[in-house]
DNA sequence: ATTTATAATTATTGATGCAAAATATTATCA
DNA sequence: TGATAATATTTTGCATCAATAATTATAAAT
């Protein structure tokens, strides 16, 4: 019904976006079947596009697809937590290298531009959230590397499942403030070993303010 | 047709198997548009479960999508080879590392054997291809990281999309083998960090094989 | 009373059909 | 003769429909 036809993205990617809102918002809770008839009913649409949805959010780790049994939302353990940590780590930190390395100085201006946002984001925690993952992900960008760009996004889409957002524990912003700024300075400085060292720093306490 | 139902896996993954299986083979080339009611006439089956399994070949990176134009297999740019390979030095050689820490020496003795059934193996391209691949999913599994597993197969799919394939260069194979010998040694003397860097060896020799 | 088997219900998976969109082709006009 | 517009064909994308598999509940037998 009233489906208006100005799509630009296909329905299923429409569709997808949207789960992936209320699986990060904890509508749909970790380890939860999903309901596909009801899903459809409420989207006022057919299960085609869905299951074309839940096979894409599938292939990005946020759900898990059961023979015969249907689609459930995935649950982080914590060793998940660590695992993708480490991997987030492994990838980001080598990306920051290489943007140390090979970032124009408009590009690095633009990421320094992108770190005072987030110091005058502080005080709020979704918009620092928001900023937060701007900075990393423009950062990924300056690597450019996009297989390496998917992954990340995919883990860090992972990394969002988590109940305990590492943001959320006292005192983690304004380290987290910090870290920010050390690598900022490094990559400014061009030092790349310094850059990759501040980022597994980086994480390393994200995963212990997380667990 | 006589498509038998002994469907302990769904339809689409299947299908998606058989599409991996004709892109890896060229019968379905880099660049070249899929069609789909060709192929679910041919395999017998509908459109439903093989757009499901373009779904997760798109998600794989094998294929892409064009909004209204339909599927595509990937064409890997040069630039994009070098980014993958990258990828899969940067995560494998830390696998390794892991492997070289943690691995019972039990594990250690099966990719010893590994190693010599590729050694065997060696006149038999095909076989030695296959066995490589083994060793090298195997020391994943042993690092124990699934999300690390998942990304590297994914990559190596991309990577078996280029047209080169770095062992069928004269040498290379001799080569390689020697790398795996040097990467055997530095995981069963426990050195890690030596480890680390003959995966990278590895993978940067590869790589100039295959461009 | 407990266990096993069968039947019924429920939910997933696959097929078919239809509508909308994009591209290619043809015809007409300048 | 070339360009533009209209039409036709091709192909994607969505919905509806049918069937298959699994689980649960009930009944019967030991």
């Amino acid at each position: 019904m009233a489906a208006v036809t100005l799509t630009h993205r296909a329905l299923y990617e429409e569709v997808a976006e949207l789960l992936r809102q209320r699986i990060f918002s904890r509508e749909l809770e970790p380890g939860s079947w999903i309901d596909e008839l009801k899903l459809a009913e409420e989207y006022g649409i057919s299960r085609t596009p869905l299951r074309e949805a839940l096979k894409v959010l599938a292939a990005e780790g946020l759900i898990t697809m059961k023979v015969r049994r249907g689609a459930y939302v995935t649950e982080v353990s914590e060793k998940d937590l660590v695992d993708v940590y480490h991997l987030l780590s492994l990838l980001e930190s080598d990306a920051a290298g290489e943007v140390a390395k090979r970032a124009t100085d408009a590009e690095l201006e633009e990421l320094k531009a992108l770190h005072q946002d987030l110091e005058a984001a502080e005080p709020d925690r979704e918009k620092f959230f928001e900023i937060n993952e701007r900075f990393h992900m423009r950062m990924l960008e300056l690597a450019d590397n996009k297989w390496r760009n998917q992954m990340v996004a995919d883990l860090r889409k992972v990394m969002k499942l988590n109940r305990h957002n590492s943001l959320f524990k006292s005192g983690r912003v304004t380290q987290s403030l910090q870290e920010h700024r050390d690598l900022l300075h490094a990559l400014i400085q061009r030092n790349a070993e310094d850059a990759v060292s501040r980022v597994k720093t980086h994480f390393k306490n994200g995963l212990n303010a997380a667990v």
